[in-house]
DNA sequence: ACCCAGGAATCCA
DNA sequence: TGGATTCATGGG
């Protein structure tokens, strides 16, 4: 059991900030699936626990290591009203450190979809294709690996909700059963790095920077979607319209804390509009 | 019936 | 290079 006594790690903020599909609520917090791994995470009175059976991988998922105060202090003086209101709403937001190809395969999904659907398709693509575990007595599923994808076939996607992202999941299998080698892509700069991910297909810049962001953790990666771009406009009185120019915006204005800022924005702006 | 969602590929000028 | 169109699906 790791215990972590924090005001910057809350489950609720950590979890339903967007960078993560795989959880469901669970006795006093949640039931979080992460690989072929499972642990059960709740906050109460600004104490974190996380009971698992891979103490070590959680502790660096929840990226146990990084100091948040001081992401917390950028965001409150960044002189922006919407990003301080935002820092305090989620002041237990952090980015987990997740598995690259599950971030590739998960943010394909999730392109031009509702949350609550992008979860049903993960969660049901790993009932068919992952393998059955159990921790706590619950059962849950590994997230199936390029090749079990691969030999599932376009078909399979199609047959099961996916819509016309079957063809990006193929494809990406095939590319990574082909040696694109997502690991060996740690060794690139954020620019390069993002360059090598746009060209699998089916990945565009959106789910680039959030494979960058959650699967690398390049906090020098600000991710563009609908929530962001109707915030650029309302909240920071933006013009610009391709949302190319909009993550150049943001990453000159907050440089390396962009991925930060941009978690704790996207999960404002969602949670007030519900 | 319409609109929208953590967009990207494709076509077209 | 930049803009419009097309691509499935289901919840509101």
């Amino acid at each position: 059991m790791i215990e972590y006594e924090s005001k910057f790690f809350n489950a609720k903020d950590v979890l339903e900030c967007g960078q993560i599909f795989r959880f469901r609520p669970f006795e006093k917090g949640y039931f979080v699936c992460a690989e072929d791994k499972a642990c059960y995470v709740y906050t109460e009175e600004g104490r974190t626990v996380i009971e698992s059976d891979d103490e070590e991988y959680f502790n660096n998922f929840f990226d146990l290591l990084t100091d948040y105060s001081v992401i917390y202090d950028f965001a409150e003086k960044s002189g922006y009203p919407v990003v301080v209101k935002a820092a305090k709403l989620g002041k237990g937001v952090r980015i987990l450190r997740q598995n690259k190809e599950e971030m590739l395969f998960s943010f394909i999904v999730s392109q031009n979809n509702h949350i609550p659907r992008i979860k049903g398709c993960i969660e049901r693509m790993s009932r068919d294709l992952g393998e059955k575990k159990s921790f706590k007595g619950e059962t849950f599923y590994s997230f199936p690996k390029a090749e079990s994808i691969y030999k599932a076939g376009e078909k399979y996607f199609a047959e099961n909700a996916f819509g016309y992202r079957a063809g990006y999941m193929s494809a990406c299998a095939e590319s990574v059963l082909n040696g694109f080698d997502l690991e060996k892509l740690s060794s690139l700069p954020t620019k390069e790095l993002k360059k090598q991910l746009l060209t699998l297909h089916g990945v565009g810049p959106k789910v680039a920077d959030c494979i960058s962001l959650f699967g690398y953790h390049r906090t020098d990666s600000f991710p563009v979607d609908t929530w962001i771009e109707k915030l650029y406009r309302e909240d920071f009185g933006g013009t610009l319209k391709d949302r190319n120019k909009i993550t150049d915006f943001f990453l000159d204005t907050f440089g390396e804390n962009s991925g930060y800022v941009q978690q704790y924005i996207f999960y404002y702006k969602r949670s007030l509009e519900q």
